[in-house]
RNA sequence: GCCGCAGUAGCUCAGGGGUAGAGCAGCGCAUUCGUAAUGCGCGGGUCGGGGGUUCAAUUCCCUCCUGCGGCACCA
């Protein structure tokens, strides 16, 4: 029932429900109001076509809600209401929207709810959709509204009714409600009721004509939401719900999210056998062989990427003295979720405190301060793998997606004002051809400039801004415009990839900095004899290695692609005497050069004493690109039977054979022999 | 951090005030097999930690930890 949007909930794609929540790098409501008009890459890449991908998204109804299923979900919304008035008398209304897979109503409640209350409650709505009740609209003076609310203890009501005679709309925390963009700055005189048997609630509507008319739906889930999304205010208790025109839509919605669910990452790569967490080190990762594999394979290629594009490498400390972060302000603003640490030593007169880097760039300016550097040094940019720590809400701990100690592929370019435009182009192409080999072919690029907090003079952003515009413009990007998002030294562009089933992650970034090279004091010898101050670009690409595996697991759902799978070959020997053939063939594909390698072919042999088929399952399961049988014949012949995870059987071949078509899959990153089968059309930017 | 839910074998899960169970995995033996599960046998648990109630707690209560779904946060 928003009276006026509390959050922008007027974007539809399917991603957004899953997607977005799982993308905590993105201000939810910010893009969601930016989700209708995706700049997804105007053409594609010149080179290689986009790879087919699966994708099990969405069915029209989800794709294109539509304003009758919207409708009929916020009417549901109101159902939900009654029917908790009905049980719990006492109950408080905050808000209560249609989203995008359903609906939730905001509630207070004098004993909290419990998911036990579920069942009684959708007894209830089935109860008052049965009876048909109609939805009457009623236009209501504020005053009289006021006093409506007042008396029936309504008192967020109360409150988003005052918000409404002097704002004229109930939008919180900066989030503007597009529809109301007119009301001026003046307030309304007049809202609307909505009247559904006994229960009157305050609502903009539009409602279906009587509760008959809500389809097939389901209550969710319980969650905890701050009133008007403000963590000082009260917490209510806001129950999800999803709502279908019939009952049919309804299943196949859940029968999605259980599919969805298969793909997460934190369930396939512990079967995958790629990384652990457990208690004693929350939000940080034990990395097995295998998932280090694919790590490394990942960060040998992105150094490969960076050094050809004229990147150098460093590393800087863990452990710097407080005093280093107080200089760069990071004490000051993010001293909380610093982690901090003494010597061990008791008692000691030397009492020091360090504090692990949550970032690495304070560190980047201190290798750009030692020496004094020229203008022919510029542009200088500094690539390091950093690892950083940061305490982050143990609420916010998601798997590998979102921890506490990950590695940023992070890099920092000193240059002058005029090199930003073609340093931000440059990166921008580097990013683009780096998304595309790891299969991401979607790309939205958002444009986030100053922000009302904000260091340096107005001259300055709007040169960052021009420079940082004319780089994303020369790079053939177009952006989306993300208001009052940047960075408080600098505008960024955000970068923000979409996955196989629709989902959208934020990953780059590219920062325009002024600050820090100031309050650090770095400067350069210009041409002129002078001292200056270089500009400094933040950017990254992949974000953090952690959670960019964790995209990629489950952008593949497992199935990573030849190059990235830790285990390439799986050796299938069918009798025990064909296991010294096999770990002879085994033996030269791993002696085998590939690019972006440090041991050539990654291979196993599986010699347990199970039987073929077995084995071949098990390969299966464990999604290896390739299965290499030798029996008797292979044996004798020298060669080996190839089998493909997709089923496809390549017959016979020489192992050279083997090697050259492996190789040939690994220099060009993509699936050629055993390209994923498409369930549906290959994923489309859609306009929504 | 906040709200709700959960934690039982390596994994998935059942059970329940009176010494804990299945499937898969693991180990052993047999089998040596032609493209997604060979058979038989064996071992495996402080029932997340601490405290309380009780003759007795894995089960009930409190608390802490961790995870899950949201909210808030995300340099």
């Amino acid at each position: 029932m928003p009276v006026g949007p509390v959050r922008a909930v007027r974007g539809r794609a399917a991603h957004r429900e899953r997607g977005l929540q799982r993308s905590p790098c993105l201000r939810h409501g910010r893009l969601f109001a930016l989700g209708a008009r995706s700049p997804y890459f105007p053409r594609p890449l010149e080179g290689r076509k986009a790879r087919p991908r699966t994708r099990l998204e969405p069915t029209t109804m989800e794709a294109k809600p539509g304003p009758d299923l919207e409708r009929m979900r916020h009417s549901c919304s109101h159902v939900l209401a009654a029917a908790v008035l009905k049980l719990f008398p006492d109950a408080k209304l905050g808000v209560g929207p249609a989203t995008d897979t359903g609906f939730y109503y905001d509630i207070q409640t004098s004993v909290p709810l419990t998911t036990e209350d579920l069942p009684k409650i959708e007894a209830e709505m089935r109860k008052i959709r049965e009876r048909k009740l109609p939805l009457v609209r009623s236009e209501v003076p504020v005053a009289d509204a006021v006093a409506f609310m007042q008396k029936t203890g309504q008192s967020f009501k109360v409150e988003l009714l005052e918000l409404l005679a002097t704002r004229g709309s109930t939008a919180a925390k900066g989030l503007e409600d597009p529809n109301l963009v007119d009301a001026g700055a003046g307030g309304v005189s007049s809202v609307s009721f909505y009247t559904l048997g006994d229960f009157t609630d305050l609502c903009r509507g539009p409602h279906v004509e009587h509760t008959g008319q809500v389809g097939a739906f389901k209550l969710t889930k319980l969650a905890g939401a701050y009133w008007r999304g403000d963590s000082r205010n009260p917490q209510l208790t806001r129950v999800y719900g999803t709502c279908w025109a019939n009952e049919q839509d309804l299943k196949a919605y859940l029968h999605r999210l259980e599919e969805a669910e298969k793909r997460d990452h934190r369930k396939l790569g512990t079967a995958m056998g790629l990384f652990h967490i457990q208690e004693e080190a929350p939000g940080t990762v034990f990395w097995h062989p295998k998932g280090w594999t694919l790590f490394r394979t990942i960060e040998r290629y992105m150094r490969s990427r960076l050094e050809a594009d004229g990147y150098a490498e460093v590393k800087t400390p863990q452990l710097v003295d407080r005093i280093f972060w107080e200089k760069s302000g990071h004490w000051e603003n993010y001293r909380d979720a610093m982690f901090v640490a003494r010597p061990g030593k008791e008692g000691e007169e030397e009492d020091r405190l360090y504090a692990i880097k949550p970032m690495n760039c304070p560190g980047a300016v201190q290798i750009f301060r030692q020496g004094q550097r020229s203008y022919r040094e510029l542009p200088l940019r500094l690539a390091e793998f950093g690892a950083c720590h940061r305490y982050e809400p143990s609420g916010a701990l998601h798997g590998i997606m979102r921890v506490r100690a990950f590695t940023q592929d992070d890099a920092h370019i000193f240059c002058t004002e005029d090199q930003v435009p073609a340093e931000s182009r440059k990166f921008c192409d580097l990013l683009r051809v780096i998304y595309r080999d790891f299969g991401f072919a979607d790309l939205l690029v958002k444009f986030s400039d100053r922000p009302e907090k904000r260091a340096g003079s107005d001259e300055t952003w709007d040169k960052a801004e021009a420079a940082l515009e004319k780089g994303a413009k020369t790079a053939g990007l177009e952006t989306v415009r993300n208001p009052g998002e940047g960075a408080f030294y600098g505008p960024k562009l955000e970068f923000v990839l979409r996955d196989a089933i629709g989902r959208d992650w934020q990953c780059g970034t590219l920062q325009v900095d002024f600050v820090l090279p100031d309050r650090l004091d770095a400067s350069f010898i210009g041409e002129d004899g002078a001292k200056h101050r270089p500009v400094m670009l933040h950017r990254a690409i992949l974000g953090s290695f952690e959670r960019f595996i964790g995209i990629l697991i489950e952008n593949y759902a497992g199935r990573l692609p030849t190059w990235l799978s830790p285990i390439q070959v799986r050796m299938v020997p069918i009798a025990d005497r064909h296991v010294d053939f096999a770990r002879e063939v085994a033996r030269r594909l791993t002696a085998s050069e590939l690019p972006q390698t440090d041991g050539g072919i990654r291979v196993d042999v599986d010699d347990t004493a199970e039987r073929m088929q077995k084995k071949i399952r098990n390969a299966q399961l464990e999604q290896i690109p390739y299965m290499l049988v030798i029996g008797d014949k292979e044996a004798e012949a020298g060669k080996v039977a190839v089998r493909l995870r997709s089923g496809r059987d390549l017959g016979t071949l020489a192992v050279e054979d083997v090697i050259a078509r492996i190789r040939a899959e690994t220099e060009t990153r993509a699936d050629i022999v055993d390209p994923p089968a498409p369930q549906q059309a290959p994923n489309q930017a859609k306009a929504p």
